[in-house]
DNA sequence: AAAGTCGACAACCGCTCAAAA
DNA sequence: CTTTTGAGCGGTTGTCGACTT
């Protein structure tokens, strides 16, 4: 059957993502969650197809996600894995927190596969996990989970599921607050708003003043291109993914 | 110092699958 | 049951910085 294209190409822009881009894809992922990738783009006010917001939140932007030095038991972890899952790159990334399975194919491509192929010894060395079908079974049907969020578990991911806690609806009638964690969902548990805390910490370790002047900039996004979807009441049916946060 | 090469990482593309209509 | 849609996966390509000549 003829497929529509993931989104209209034409206008979409492509490319190394810039701070600005992040910035609006991470406030409004923080805020909204993920309800809808083909349609986020839009109310996020990027020119982006949502495939491409899909991957740079999994592979860059989303909380602990862990960046560049492979420890030893990391790469025997993948090497091992590997062994017994082939390139089901995201089965085996679940097998490891904070990495995503691009890059983890990517590092298996640069290093590990010429590692192995010089080594085949280490292969072997790593080697521990059965190959058993049910296990893979086990590991695909956790993967293939539709809350999984690629291995995300609750307690690691606190910005989606805090998100989950305010729907649009919420925040456009209770308005702006001044302070990154503010947005942050007011109802949510204590335990939410710590988390987010630190990850906004740990984010604005590595980013720079991205969450010191951005937020400032609250009413920017709310008011032109960062639009929530609030405003088209398709997204605030009783159907809609909001409500079952 | 400039040019060429290589490696690592980021991002895109095309496909499949599952769920919804 | 069929069609459509969106999410997710894996392969591939593009880009950029570090290193070598």
């Amino acid at each position: 059957m003829a497929r529509k294209p993931c989104c209209d190409k034409s206008g979409l822009k492509k490319g190394t993502w810039t701070q600005e881009e992040d910035r609006k894809l991470m406030a409004y992922v923080t805020r909204y969650g993920s309800w809808n990738w083909r349609q986020l783009p839009k109310y996020a006010g990027l020119s982006r197809c949502g495939k491409s917001c899909r991957l740079r939140w999994m592979n860059y932007l989303r909380p602990n996600i862990k960046r560049g030095n492979y420890t030893k038991e990391e790469e025997d972890t993948i090497i091992r894995l590997h062994d017994s899952l082939g390139n089901r790159w995201s089965a085996i990334a679940a097998q490891l927190p904070g990495r995503s399975d691009n890059e983890i194919k990517n590092h298996w491509h640069a290093t590990l596969k010429k590692r192995v192929s010089e080594n085949p010894a280490s292969k072997n060395g790593a080697k521990q996990k059965s190959c058993d079908p049910t296990q893979q079974k086990t590991n695909q049907e956790s993967d293939s989970h539709p809350n999984n969020n690629h291995q995300i578990n609750p307690s690691e991911s606190p910005i989606l599921h805090s998100s989950s806690s305010s729907s649009p609806q919420q925040i456009s009638s209770d308005q702006p607050s001044s302070t990154t964690t503010d947005t942050v969902a007011e109802t949510s548990t204590e335990s939410i708003i710590i988390d987010d805390i630190s990850f906004f910490g740990a984010y604005e370790e590595t980013r720079g003043n991205f969450w010191t002047e951005p937020f400032l900039d609250y009413n920017s996004y709310m008011t032109n291109d960062f639009l929530a979807p609030s405003i088209d009441h398709e997204y605030i049916s009783p159907q809609n993914p909001f409500f079952l946060w």
